[in-house]
DNA sequence: TTCCGGATTAGCACTTGGTACTAATAGCAG
DNA sequence: CTGCTATTAGTACCAAGTGCTAATCCGGAA
């Protein structure tokens, strides 16, 4: 096998399975020790333990994401109760697809979803129905602004209809319709 | 500080970060080294590297499950690329309104879009549009069950519709379409 | 007071899975 | 034959330990 080859191969193993040593990983490529140290060296792979250093500080890390990001989505930053809201959300790496770096579709949906519940002036708002749009891709490192707004004449008793539309340096990139129901029967306008 | 004292919350300082070791401890504790690896000792708990590769192990399996679909919200249990896929998720406290105990509707969302990326046979694929319903509220416990079919004959070139129906208890609990684009311009049925 | 025992500390040999470096060898191309 | 690359071998050293023995400290009971 070609020295290349063997070192792409490493790679991916690698990146599947970090726990393999050294001395494994000449066996199963029938190469000296010495060999598979000079390709990790080449590919800058690091070693064994800071591998798994670097694996175990990621779980670390996601652990406390999902316990931290609780109430909303995105940080609210301003907001007019049955009128209005802003929420920006910083995209990062995690929260993209590896393979194109492209923020997955959920997030964007639940900053919305988030500002569309918040903007309610309801102890019990609910996502009826939704119909979102993806306009633009969103990668990371963009900071996403949400604006939601409540149509004031819209829909039935304990119905209401807040638009969302999300934007990137003030270039649409997700727009959203959300059907919101809420428990208390109350005119339009009136506030709580 | 009493031995019984000293070991409890070393037991406790490790579980909250396993990335210490036996020096940093003692300096923490202002006892020895030997102090401390005699407390592990007694304590069954093992030594950095050992507890590394437990975290990380931990991180590993989870990342399998979402290695097979890139990064799913919710266990695939069963997928026909370009056909049909099956995912399950279990509803816990973080997930629910504080309030009321109902689901956020971002996370079931996710599920059925996350579902709808894995099932497409393509590199690149990303959510175009989508509507969506949320016909029954999802308490914490619930085990929603999604189902994901791609609709044959839908669309044009590069657009391909997949439909999500979300169960709890065999009563359909969310329902959206997914309209998604793919990169790979491809004929109808024809696999990769 | 003296003696005992648990707790603590110290020291040494050894282990894993490496790094860093040097040197030797094999194989092929010009 | 020379030069070059790839590979292999071997040495010293490191971090973070285990395992074991031995010394010290300190408080309470005889």
């Amino acid at each position: 096998m070609p020295k290349k080859e063997r070192q792409r191969l490493l790679g991916k193993l690698l990146e599947e399975n970090p726990f393999l040593t050294d001395e494994e990983l000449s066996e199963h490529f029938t190469v000296s020790v010495q060999t598979i140290r000079l390709d990790r060296l080449e590919r800058g792979i690091p070693e064994l333990r800071e591998r798994l250093k670097t694996v175990a500080s990621r779980t670390m890390n996601e652990e406390v994401k999902s316990l931290h990001s609780d109430e909303v989505f995105g940080d609210i930053v301003d907001m007019e109760l049955d009128k209005r809201a802003l929420s920006i959300f910083d995209v990062t790496e995690d929260h993209v697809f590896q393979r194109n770096g492209i923020a997955r579709g959920h997030h964007l949906f639940a900053q919305a979803n988030s500002l569309a519940v918040a903007v309610m002036n309801d102890d019990l708002a609910l996502t009826v129905k939704s119909t979102i749009n993806f306009l633009k891709p969103v990668k990371a490192g963009d900071r996403v602004v949400a604006r939601a707004e409540v149509k004031k004449e819209s829909l039935g008793e304990k119905r209401t209809l807040v638009m969302v539309a999300s934007t990137v340096n003030d270039e649409t990139v997700f727009t959203g319709e959300f059907h919101m129901y809420r428990t208390t029967d109350r005119k339009q306008g009136e506030l709580k």
